[in-house]
Parts: C-alpha cells; structure tokens; sequence
DNA sequence: ATCTCTGGCGAGTAGA
DNA sequence: TCTACTCGCCAG
C-alpha cells in the first residue's frame, strides 16, 4: 500500500526486544495513520584515541541486571571533526536504552559522539524527515488500534509542500476548587474543565465538589475527538500535574494519549514539560514567554487582548482568588462558568495566532512541535545544526564548556536633550554579516603556525579565521540569507491578504529568528558547538565597524548624537539636507565597509536622556518610539508609566512643557486625593529563584512570602503584583500582594479583617516624580515644582 | 533540570 | 551619608 500525507511525530517502541520506529501521521483528509519502520537501529560513535583496534570495541560489555550487553555491530566510517577528516568506529546497540551503558565502556578507547541524541529525532535525521512537513511511504498495512491506518515499511521520504495539515485541534482550561486560596490537588476537585475544537466549546461541570465524573467525561471527549493537538495555557507546569493527581487519587487511568497511555511529565525542574504519545502537547504559555514581545504580563486574558483575540472589556475575568466563592454562589456559577469559557476561546484563539511560527520552527529545525514549542532559541538552533551536521558528515559535538565571558557591543555616549530632524542608520544583519564575511565558525578557528592562509585578526581580541574551505557556520548562514532574500523578493510581488503571503512571511521571520540567533549561540557554553572565539571576533570587528562608521559620519560633516553596537544616529547642520547627507554617507559606508547600512528611521525631534539605551522620539510618519525608559518596562506601575507616556506625547507632539508639568502636577494630586484605581498602583515583578535563596530583602520577594502565608500562589517564574502601604520598616516590610485587598477606597485598603493605608508619598516620589522628571528635570522642572507651585516653560529655550 | 549573548540603567538593601 | 552590591528588566 502506498500513504501520502503529514508527519507529526516520530517515537518508539520495543517489540521482541527491537526497537520499532513509529511514525504519528495524518493522512491528506486530516486521518490518523501510523508507520512503523522495525529496520532502524541505535548507534553511536566513539573517536579513538590513537590507534585502538576494532576489536577492543567490539568486545566492550556490560552487564545490567544480570543481563550481559554487548554491541551488535561496529563499523569504521569517515566523519568530520570540526572540519577535519577522522576515522571513526560506529557502535550499533540493540536498544536506545544501552547505549548509556555501552557508551561509559567505549569512553575507555577515546572520544563518545552523539551518544545523547534521542533516538526519534535520531531517525529524523538519519533519513531526513520533516516534522509538520510532507511523507510519503510504501509499505503492508498492519492493523493498530489507535490509528484509521497503520503501515509497515523502511524508507519513508519526506516532501515539502506548501498548504497545511487538517489538524485536529483541541483547546482546554480547568478550574480548581480553591476555599483557602492555592487549591491543592490532595483535597481541592476540579471543578469545571473546558474544552473547545473546531466544532464546539463546553464546559464539563462537577457535581457536589466530585470531580470523579468529569474526569471521566474529559478522558473520553479526548478519546472520542482524538484531537492532534491539545493546547492550553499552562497546562505543563499546572492542569496536566493538577488532573494527574486528582486522577491518581480517583485511582482513574488518564487514557489521554494516543496510544492509551497517560501523559509522561518531565523530571522535576522548574519549567515542567508535558509528553502525550501520539498527539502534540502545546502549552501557549511556553511560546508566547519566548516569541512574543511587546507585552510584559503574559497572563492569558492580556496575550488574548494584546493578540486581538478577546478584548480584556469582553470577556469575564475573576480574580483567582475567588474562584471557590463564585462556585458556591449559585447565583455566581453561570458567570465562573463563563469564564472558564472565555478562557478555553481565548485559548483556542491563541493557538490560531502562535501555532502557524511553531509549525514553521518544526519544519526548519525538524523537530516535533511539542518539542520545539518548549526549546530555548539556543537548542532550536542546535537541533538545526544537528541536522546539517548529517549531511556534511560532521560529527556532532558533545554538550558545552566553560563559562567565560567576553566582551560585547559598543555604545555610544548619548549627546542628551532635544534634538530635530534625525535620522537613525543601522547595519543590515551585522553579526551574520561578519561570521559569513571572514567565515567565523567553529571549524575554522586559525591555531597558531597557520596564520598564512587565514583572514585579518580582529581587532583588540587578533583571533584569526580560515579563508578556505568555506566553514560550517558559513555555509548554513549563506544558505539562511540567500533563502531569506528569495522570499522577500517573492513577497514583494504578493498581496498581503494572499494566504501564501501569509505562509512565505512567517518562513522568512523564522529564518530571520534563527538566522540571527548564530552569533549568541556560538557565545554560549551550553552549546555543543561553543567556540567563545567566534563570539568574541564577530562582537568586536562590530565594534570595530560601527566606530568606523562613526568616523566616517564626522568626517562627512554630520553629527553622531548616539548609537548602540549596530545603529547611529545622526543629524546634519539645521536639518536642510540631511536626507542626501545619509545618502551619501550610506553609500561611502557599504564601499568602505564589508557591511550594508540603512535607514531606520527618520525622526522629526528626538530626545535623548543623558542615558544610554533611553530615548524618546518621533518619527516623520508621527509615531512615537520609545526606548528604555519606564514606559517600556513593566516593573513600574501602570499610573507612572502613562504619565511617563504623556509627558513624552507633550513633549514631542506639542512641544510644551508646560502643559507636561501640569498633566503631572494632577497625576501626583490625584494619587494624594486616592481616586487613583488600583490596578493602575500595582508593582509586577518576577520572582526569579525561589523566597529563601535572595540575600538581600526585595519588595517583591517580601509580597510573595506574604502571598504564601495567605495560601496564595507565589511560584518561582511567577510575576508578583504587590503595592506599597504606610507603616514601619523599610520598603520591603511594606510591600504586600495586590489580591490580598478586596476593597479600595480613598487611599484605604481592605482585607477580611484589617484596614491599610496606601503609601501615597511612595508613589509620588517614587514612581511619579522620578518616571516624569526622567524628561523634565531637562526643561528645568524640579522635584518641588512638580509636587507644588506652577512655572511655566516654553520649549525655545533648549535648542 | 535549565540555559543565545553582552551592555546598561536604576531602585533598593546592607554595611561602614 | 556614602558606597558596593543585588536584582530585574530592557536595548541591541
């Protein structure tokens, strides 16, 4: 029989003692299907350490419960090194689970290679499948009973295509009864989990705090839909742990995986990580922390809002807290019931949005979704690497080195205050440019004696590259620019609303991510292939180039006000001219330079603070870009932060300062009549390691003790949202959780049992004074004048 | 188990 | 009051 369609997933089992490869597809109407490839065979490599004789490998054993393990094969293949030719024995094992003991026993006889690569991914190299991208197999049926079709055969090959796999998709969210604040899962049932597809949404609802049947019911909704996909938000660190012990403790098996199995949660740690069988576990939390910006409390009602998903106006939100008190309630049930809804829509409407980049990484990097949905940017680009590596014949390297740090990006001393017409140049992808431009790899790193045939030292560091071959490095970012340059070329002739369009953009962002990610990952001594030397080179001839071209602007008569490792900006005489100046001047550079050089931005006044990285300005189209200060962080409160953004506004837009001190002068009067809400008071900051391990007290840190004490959630990776209330001791006494207060009122703050005062004076000269003066201690306001008296100001007098 | 990198700002703590 | 240091977050 033959079987075209989609690969999903690539896994194993043991039959008759063999590992059998099984591929989870879909066939090209959305089916489930199965391939199992029993030809496949575990090995790994051992580099010797001078002439060891074939025989000393074949004869290595151990012996594991009772059982003596021994290889099954060795052969001697040519491999590459870093670039160099060796000759190198391949071990063949009879199951994945040996070769952590055959490759202990070889490491007598020299250098263990890619003994650590999984064996599903393993075969996806090996016979250069791609993950959420076309297969095609022949093969004899084989009847399974968790898939429409299933197949044996040897040599599947993978297609690319261009459309996408009917995927079956299922969104959930679950509720926890919480009386005292955290639920936990010995005594606290779920007491509504929803779901949404394609098809439907509904909520399953306990019946008197028994969770037992719902369970159930959720167990066969995933059994009967048999989704492909199974999004939540969380769900790794929180509903997957949650409904596996309360299963446990209903003695109830959690048949949600593929084949009948239960999920399979990652070992400990911090970050959990969920594993189903057969269908592609996605929690939206993972990705949205990593690929999206531009929001800093990733909570799933402000990612749906943010994402255009469900406005924060439209939907129910309660307050985790209170979740048990709505359940109670009767009359408050049908809203926690529409809640759970709005969050399951959401949900399924975040999938819609971030699942088309994930599919795309999977494809780029051959990686199952599930996995490279949960990788750092680092092994996304390493399991890339790996996967070129195969072609080329390079061995992959073994995990990490040690940490040295080096030096980075230069920036410039901000020439400070109101500048107009401006415009701001950056180089064009530096980093890559100059790994491909003096070929900075791994495998063409100059050892001393061999300077002859290698590029220009770079400067301040001297290490010097091979001109010749091309390096490993080089060729993939090549390979990665070129295709990039292809897209966008095809893209340029599209429309926008074009549903390819759509398709070549996100390719062409993938590549840009990754692309650009090459520079850190050679700096980073986690990575296989780590070369601190190709980190510390590329950083500095672009230190090298930017201050070059810092010379070159002077030297053509324009007036460098900033720039920061690839970027300058410039300004030319009173404004007259500047456009072709920076023609001019762009043109001298991509002559002199081996870099290309263009316009970012043109700005019709910009205002640098006497800081570097913080600046405010406003572009000739009218928007207003914002860098480093406060309005862009999001650990000052949300009123200091929009008076922040006002001010600018004024500033840029109207050029007044006057009214910018008045708009702060009612601000901070406000916060001391207390009609300020609360939410726009609330400080959010993460809590990075857990309370016990910080040495000195943190405000934030002091919040989530208290949170604790209150059964609240405070868990390490957890934003903390805490305000500040009058009383003794130093700041950190007086920080407190938000949740902790259901009231507030004329600067009071209520619990169940006491009254707190709002810390106005902390707000004033702490969050408000310093977050406007930022900008207009430069016009000559001061701390007293914005608190009091009225001056007025105009803007002539500062330029 | 986790992890792309360095440069940089500014608030707050802790100790002298 | 001064300073060194910790901490979290941001620019590129």
């Amino acid at each position: 029989m033959k079987f075209r369609g989609w690969l999903l997933d690539v896994d194993y089992i043991v039959e008759n003692d063999r590992p059998v490869i099984r591929m989870w597809c879909l066939d090209d109407e959305g089916r489930s299907a199965v391939i199992f490839d029993p030809t496949f065979e575990p090995y790994f490599y051992v580099v010797p350490y001078g002439d060891v004789p074939i025989a000393s490998i074949e004869n290595i054993s151990d012996v594991v419960g009772g059982e003596v393990l021994k290889p099954v094969r060795v052969d001697v293949v040519d491999r590459k090194n870093f670039g160099d030719p060796i000759k190198c024995y391949r071990i063949f094992t009879r199951l994945p689970r040996d070769v952590p003991y055959l490759r202990e026993q070889a490491a007598k006889f020299g250098d263990v290679r890619e003994a650590d690569i999984l064996f599903g991914v393993r075969y996806i190299i090996d016979r250069r499948l791609i993950p959420m991208g076309g297969i095609e197999a022949e093969g004899e049926p084989v009847e399974v009973e968790y898939a429409g079709t299933g197949m044996i055969c040897n040599r599947p090959k993978a297609f690319a295509r261009e459309d996408e796999p009917g995927l079956k998709i299922m969104a959930f969210d679950c509720e926890m009864y919480n009386p005292h604040g955290m639920p936990g899962a010995k005594t606290d049932p779920i007491v509504l989990i929803s779901v949404k597809t394609g098809l439907e949404q509904r909520v399953f609802e306990a019946k008197d705090n028994d969770d037992r049947d719902i369970l159930k019911e959720f167990i066969r909704y995933i059994q009967d839909y048999d989704p492909d996909v199974i999004v939540g938000y969380n769900q790794d660190s929180f509903d997957w742990p949650y409904i596996q012990d309360r299963a446990k403790h209903h003695k109830i098996k959690l048949s949600v995986s593929r084949d009948g199995s239960t999920p399979i949660s990652g070992r400990g740690g911090i970050q959990k990580k969920v594993k189903l069988i057969g269908r592609l576990n996605v929690d939206l939390y993972q990705v949205a922390a990593r690929d999206v910006d531009g929001i800093k409390i990733k909570t799933l009602d402000n990612m749906a809002d943010f994402l255009g998903v469900m406005k924060k106006e439209d939907r129910v939100n309660i307050p985790g807290a209170q979740i048990a008190a709505y359940w109670t309630d009767p009359a408050k049930r049908p809203t926690l019931i529409q809640y759970s809804m709005d969050d399951v829509i959401s949900t399924y409407g975040l999938a819609k949005e971030l699942l088309p980049l994930q599919y795309e990484f999977a494809r780029m990097v051959h990686e199952p979704l599930d996995n490279v949905s949960k990788m750092g940017r680092g092994r996304q680009v390493e399991a890339y690497l790996a996967y070129i590596a195969y072609e080329h014949g390079e061995l992959i390297p073994s995990k990490g080195g040690s940490v040295e740090t080096y030096a980075g990006g230069f920036v410039f001393e901000p020439v400070k205050g109101l500048h107009k017409s401006v415009a701001s140049l950056d180089f064009s992808a530096m980093y890559p440019s100059i790994m491909i431009n003096y070929n900075i790899s791994p495998d063409t790193v100059c050892l001393p004696g061999e300077e002859k045939d290698c590029s220009a030292p770079a400067p301040e560091v001297g290490y010097r590259f091979r001109k010749a071959p091309e390096g490993f490095f080089t060729t993939i970012l090549k390979g990665l620019v070129h295709h990039r340059i292809a897209l966008k070329k095809k893209l340029a002739t599209m429309d926008r609303k074009d549903r390819e369009y759509r398709f070549l953009d996100i390719r062409q962002k993938t590549i840009k991510i990754l692309t650009n990610a090459f520079y850190g990952y050679t700096g980073w001594a986690a990575a296989r292939w780590y070369r601190r030397e190709c980190a510390e080179a590329t950083s500095a001839w672009g230190r090298f180039f930017i201050k070059k071209a810092n010379d070159i602007a002077i030297e053509m008569g324009l007036e460098v006000l900033y720039g920061d490792t690839d970027s300058l900006f410039v300004k030319y005489m009173d404004g007259k001219g500047l456009r072709e100046k920076v023609r001019e001047f762009i043109d001298r550079v991509k002559k002199e330079l081996p870099l290309d050089m263009d316009v970012d931005n043109y700005y019709r006044i910009i205002f640098f603070t006497e800081s570097k990285k913080r600046y405010a300005g406003l572009t000739e189209k009218g928007e207003i870009v914002v860098r480093g200060l406060e309005v862009r962080r999001g650990d000052w409160c949300g009123l200091a932060k929009e008076l922040q953004s006002e001010v600018i506004r004024i500033i840029l837009e109207e050029e007044n300062p006057g009214k910018a001190a008045k708009y702060a002068k009612d601000t901070i009067r406000r916060v001391r009549e207390g009609t300020v809400p609360l939410g726009e008071l609330v400080i959010h900051k993460t809590l990075t390691k857990s309370v016990t391990r910080y040495e000195s007290a943190q405000a934030h840190v002091r919040a989530a003790e208290k949170a604790m004490e209150l059964d609240m959630a405070s868990e390490v990776g957890n934003k903390i949202s805490y305000v500040i209330v009058r009383g003794p001791g130093i700041l950190s006494d007086r920080a407190y959780p938000a949740e902790m207060f259901n009231k507030f009122k004329d600067g009071r703050l209520y619990t169940k049992d006491r009254t707190y005062e709002l810390d106005s004076d902390y707000y004033i000269d702490k969050q408000l004074i310093p977050t406007a003066m930022r900008i207009l201690g430069y016009f000559g306001y001061t701390e007293d004048e914005l608190k009091g008296r009225s001056v007025q100001g105009t803007l002539e007098a500062f330029f």
